[in-house]
DNA sequence: GACCAAAGGTTGTCAGGTCAACAAACGGGC
DNA sequence: GCCCGTTTGTTGACCTGACAACCTTTGGTC
């Protein structure tokens, strides 16, 4: 089967999408690690437990909310836990399992340095785009996710997550 | 001044952006060395001096087209020349400057994993995407650099640059 | 109740990226 | 025509992420 390339549309728009895969993380990660000392997935890993009512997550759990494979969060997490912003315990119903758990520490510095890192995603995001241009874009990332991770293994959501939460 | 939070949608349409992000490169990169022994950003580096009539480029306008940073290119760069896909001349007019250069070696490989690449693009972007999400993530794409990368440093769109061109 | 495949994590090793320091050449001002 | 700041690029040290190997526990199945 011969292949069917690109026409000009297509290539210019992937052009820019890999740009902004390329620019994005590392704009986010500059800010976050300049104001904070922290990589944005870092921060993402502290976000995700605080939305958590009891501020503790099962590693893969964890895992799937931050499209993260396991070795990576792990190596992560014990990062964070030598920092004192993270606390791992085995999981007393199943002893495979690790309980991932946000430190009071670590809520004060995520709660310290979100305001700075929500202003960023503004900026550099919400704010140059019309109200119509999220609601699109946001039905093109569904699209995509889809695509990306069928099984919503990553994202989880197949078991009904995607719930709005408290805060990024 | 007050941290203006995100709302709903706002929320939702950020943590699918950033779920996009980690896993679109992660996708590329996969398929890529499993395929052709490359890394995306190895296979943009030999794109983009192919679209060039001479098969080469001075490294900081490689770097322009790439989204990458000196450094990271000429890491890279080295590593690509060693595999015999690239050479690095000094550039006669400027002694400072250093050329790359496409091989043959270099520009067969790439024709080689070129329809395996736009077969993964296809599928996990624009075959999941209607003709008017194509066009209105071009928009969006376009808003998001122009504050990514506000004096086109790095995608070049001060000097007339962003011409489509025959391959990706 | 003993196996045995699968699930859940951790660790080690290696490759790739970032950052800071450095070197060399250009170019404008005087 | 000399200086000095800028441009251009390379290098080395450090850090993070990917991948594979490994270990333990679980939950059938026989």
């Amino acid at each position: 089967m011969s292949t069917r390339w690109l026409d000009a549309e297509e290539l210019a728009t992937w052009v820019r999408l890999v740009a902004v895969t390329e620019l994005l993380p590392s704009t986010l990660d500059q800010q976050l690690r300049r104001d904070a000392s922290l990589t944005h997935f870092e921060y993402l890993v502290l976000a995700m437990l605080s939305e958590d009512p009891g501020h503790t997550l099962q590693m893969s759990a964890l895992a799937q909310r931050t499209n993260a494979t396991l070795p990576r969060l792990s190596h992560v997490v014990r990062r964070l836990e030598d920092r004192g912003f993270v606390d791992r315990t085995r999981n007393s119903t199943d002893a495979r399992a690790t309980n991932a758990h946000l430190t009071e520490a670590g809520l004060a510095h995520l709660v310290d340095s979100a305001p700075g890192h929500v202003e960023i995603v503004r900026e550099k995001i919400f704010d140059v785009l019309t109200p119509e241009q999220v609601t699109q874009l946001g039905a093109i990332t569904t699209a995509l996710l889809d695509a990306l991770d069928p099984e919503g293994r990553m994202t989880g959501h197949t078991i009904g997550s995607h719930r709005p939460s408290s805060k990024e």
